[in-house]
RNA sequence: GGGCGAGUGGCGGAAUUGGUAUACGCGGCAGACUUAAAAUCUGCUUCCUUUACCGGAUUAUGGGUUCGAGUCCCAUCUCGCCCACCA
């Protein structure tokens, strides 16, 4: 008597996979295409965690049965590689970042074949390799070209300590990651992509997707459409002078009764009085100098008279000119008219400093009147010609009065900035840009990429706070067209990696353009993509570069993915997160080889709960998959088969609940399906059909288990197809309720199943409804067919 | 503060357009096999009452619509995530 031995039958399998490139997938095949992909992962040094196991297996489960339905099925592989963890661990090491990034690449490699996913290996990706960053840079000069690449002047977060500049994440709460010093606002020349270039449509083409609601909110909200209008204020004894204000609340101008700058306002130094200069100067450095952290905790309004005023232009009234960090300098103009009567913010303000509060808009009696200050819609008031009007028409009015006036006009405004793609690190892609001596930048010519990162010993920051890379003579100086020129040390943000590669898996090993375009436009877009991060920003930077490689004739689509699975995560049997710190973690390879094997794992993890929500990793739980397997497995191997074809009607069920599970992607309720299935062959004994339905629907699960019963039945893995004639049960059972109480089930020929008269006849013929009947009256009699369901209605 | 989502047994969770709540799995209990244990197999397992049958209650709480509500509507409570002074 032989046993199931997961790992065994699993290093068969892997083998033979391996030997045959069982996953290798034909571009431009005549079949219909299916192009799966998960988020490429990092690579780190941990290798492959739990997590990753549940993506890919969501990814293989779906590769797997489209594959098993004829389609030409392309689910790639590859690695994200540039990033800090590798040039933090360099910089404390010294040891060079490639070669650590190869060690990790090689792990992750051998465990996702262990795992034995229906990866195509020819298509192997990894964006720190020059055969692929030399494309990221064309990339970029392509946007360059168009003016959507672009340097600009802006503030960055700046350790003085380690003389180096941070990202967001790096600063925690206002003090370096690193030597834990305060950490200051500088203003710096930085590299930038104009997103903001493709906001409308970006916008717009959203609600077209087929992904979670959740992820298009997040989008939509991070793009922040606003519409409203710009107006101008004239200054009070400043002739030339004019502050520019975005509103989205220009009906409310009469109410406006003073200004407020942000402090970074390059205006303000032109405006303040003497009295004034020195208060406000103070004010502004350190209202720029404290971190978003200190101006978001402290809600309490802090700010300053500047001794200017502006004036009204619906009403000529002076009003103060105040400079507070509450109004941020990078949305609108970086200045707002202040209408304490109807916005929560200006009200703060103006009750803490003792402003005028001018109410011009009468809230309808049906508002709740809780709120200090009204923000919604109603009549107009205090408002000259437009009293008596509705807020919302005199929004367009008064908008079109200052077009006239020459005073202001409509105006859009985003949330979304401009994305910051310039790093002062060593360990990301080259920025193909060189200076010349009057500073100005030069593209790389296209026939000298890539620019590749040169090995370096030192890979600190240097003291400019440039990267490490500005110290290598040999990577600055270059030559284009015969001049000396300097190359850009800074490199560029690694979602830019990731911002094309979908596109590369189609053409992975091209050596004359980024993708060829009959290819790219044969799989791609992808049809689903699955991941459990980068809700806005990878997500967003995707469909960005796809909608500009699409104007520029490159692809044929404008969004790049159809549809989006985002999975939850696994977290330790306590519900909190898995970390290395908290050595929480479970390494998916210890789950194997402790004797589960690979089918266990996957099929545990998909069983675990619904693909989108989060879960909690349970070792008695995998336990019970294990079981179910080992049940498969002594079915097919370890149980003699019956003649008799005693479950064709489970079988049918079985197959139509798996088949509309997966394509729903309610994994968990596909291995369930399975599970009843093969409780009802124990029961009944399984003939040769029975378990070839089982070995196929159970391969996207469990691949090698499922291979290993198809060899032995002799049978191929075609997806079977059910039958409705089987579906049909010999009896169904007739549900008899009491004013919508269950009284009674009756089991009825099928026959009847659809006949509302007899169905009814039957109930009520029922013996023990028959004397629950006794005494009362029947008001009326609902018959439901489809279910087979008598409610019966009494007094 | 704003937005989105979710609350179902001891636990993870199922219930596709309103129609038999608690599928499947874990855990627990009992039995078979075994000298014994593990493994495996079989059965039971929402709660209350009951030896059992019968009966009653139950999808966070309170109301509503309906012949019928886990599912739809309103209010309240709790939890989670995202954004957070965006004018």
């Amino acid at each position: 008597m032989s046993h199931y031995e997961p790992l065994k039958i699993e290093q068969k399998w892997q083998k033979r996979w391996e030997e045959t490139q069982a996953f290798a997938c034909k571009d431009l095949a005549k079949q219909p295409k299916m192009y799966l992909a998960e988020m490429f992962p990092y690579p780190s040094s941990i290798g492959l965690h739990v997590g990753h196991v549940r993506n890919f297996s969501i990814v293989d489960c779906l590769a797997r049965f489209y594959a098993q339905n004829g389609m030409n099925v392309m689910r790639p592989f590859g690695y994200d590689t540039f990033g800090l963890p590798a040039e933090n661990y360099a910089i404390k090491t010294g040891i060079a970042p490639q070669a650590v990034t190869k060690t990790n690449i090689d792990n992750f490699r051998k465990q996702a074949k262990r795992l034995g996913f229906a990866i195509d290996w020819s298509r192997e990706i990894n964006t720190s390799d020059p055969e692929y960053y030399k494309w990221t840079q064309w990339c970029f000069l392509q946007l360059y070209k168009k003016g959507l690449a672009y340097q600009a002047e802006s503030f960055q977060w700046w350790c003085p300590e380690d003389k180096t500049v941070l990202a967001n994440e790096q600063v925690e709460n206002g003090h370096c990651w690193r030597c834990g010093a305060e950490v200051e606002k500088k203003k710096m020349k930085q590299w930038f992509f104009k997103i903001t270039a493709y906001a409308d449509e970006l916008l717009d083409e959203i609600d077209a997707l087929d992904w979670p609601e959740k992820i298009k909110t997040m989008q939509k909200n991070w793009i922040g459409r606003s519409e409203g209008a710009e107006i101008d204020f004239a200054v009070a004894d400043q002739k030339d002078t004019k502050i520019r204000v975005f509103t989205t609340r220009p009906d409310t101008l009469f109410g406006a009764t003073f200004m407020v700058l942000a402090p970074e306002n390059t205006i303000i130094p032109k405006l303040v009085n003497d009295d004034a200069r020195e208060a406000v100067q103070a004010y502004c450095e350190t209202a720029i100098k404290k971190s978003e952290i200190e101006r978001q905790e402290n809600k309490e309004k802090t700010g300053v008279f500047t001794g200017a005023y502006a004036i009204n232009p619906a009403n000529g009234a002076k009003i103060p000119i105040w400079v507070a960090d509450y109004v941020l300098s990078g949305y609108g103009t970086g200045a707002v008219m202040a209408v304490p009567a109807h916005d929560q913010r200006d009200h703060d303000f103006a009750e803490k400093f003792d402003l005028p509060i001018v109410k011009v808009i009468e809230k309808p009696e049906t508002a709740k009147d809780d709120a200090l200050c009204y923000d919604g819609e109603g009549t107009i008031i205090n408002s000259a010609d437009f009293n008596g009007q509705d807020s919302a028409d005199v929004r367009e009015a008064i908008v079109a009065w200052l077009e006239q006036q020459g005073l202001g006009n409509k105006k859009v405004t985003y949330r979304m900035r401009d994305w910051l793609i310039s790093r002062q690190r060593y360990w990301g892609c080259p920025i193909p840009i060189a200076y010349d001596k009057n500073g100005k930048a030069h593209a790389i010519p296209e026939d000298q990429l890539p620019v590749t990162l040169p090995k370096i010993d030192d890979y600190k920051p240097d003291e400019s706070g440039r990267s490490a890379l500005a110290k290598s003579k040999e990577f600055t100086k270059v030559i284009i067209d015969g001049e000396e020129m300097t190359r850009e040390t800074d490199t560029l943000d690694g979602y830019a990696c990731s911002s094309w590669y979908l596109w590369r898996y189609t053409d992975p090993h091209n050596k004359k353009a980024a993708w060829d375009k009959k290819k790219v436009n044969y799989w791609a877009p992808t049809d689903i993509y699955c991941g459990g991060d980068h809700a806005v920003a990878h997500l967003l930077y995707v469909r960005f570069w796809c909608k500009f490689f699409a104007d520029e004739g490159y692809l044929d689509f404008r969004e790049p993915i159809k549809k989006l699975l985002y999975n939850g995560y696994i977290n330790a049997s306590d519900g909190k997160k898995m970390s290395k710190s908290k050595g929480n973690g479970i390494d998916p390879l210890d789950v194997i080889d402790q004797g589960y094997g690979a089918d266990t794992l996957r099929t545990y993890e998909l069983f675990i709960g619904p693909y989108n929500l989060d879960a909690s990793w349970s070792t008695e739980a995998i336990g019970g998959v294990y079981r179910f397997l080992n049940r498969c497995w002594t079915l097919c191997f370890d149980k003699k088969t019956v003649k008799a074809d005693a479950n064709i009607s489970v079988r049918h069920k079985t197959i139509k609940k798996v088949t509309d599970d997966i394509r729903r992607a309610n994994f968990n309720t596909a291995v369930a399906s399975l599970m009843e299935y093969v409780n009802q062959l124990f029961k009944t004994g399984a003939n040769r059909e029975d378990l070839i339905i089982l070995a196929k629907l159970l391969k996207p699960f469990a691949p090698h288990l499922a291979c290993e019963m198809l060899e032995t039945l002799q049978a191929d893995d075609t997806w079977p197809q059910f039958d409705e004639t089987y579906l049909q049960e010999e009896t169904v059972e007739l549900v008899v309720q009491i004013n919508g109480k269950l009284r009674a089930r009756i089991a009825v020929a099928s026959e009847h199943a659809n006949d509302a008269a007899s169905l009814e006849k039957i109930a009520k013929d029922d013996a023990k409804i028959k004397s629950m009947l006794a005494d009362k009256t029947i008001v009326k009699t609902i018959v439901v067919t489809k279910n087979h369901l008598v409610n019966i209605v009494v007094k």
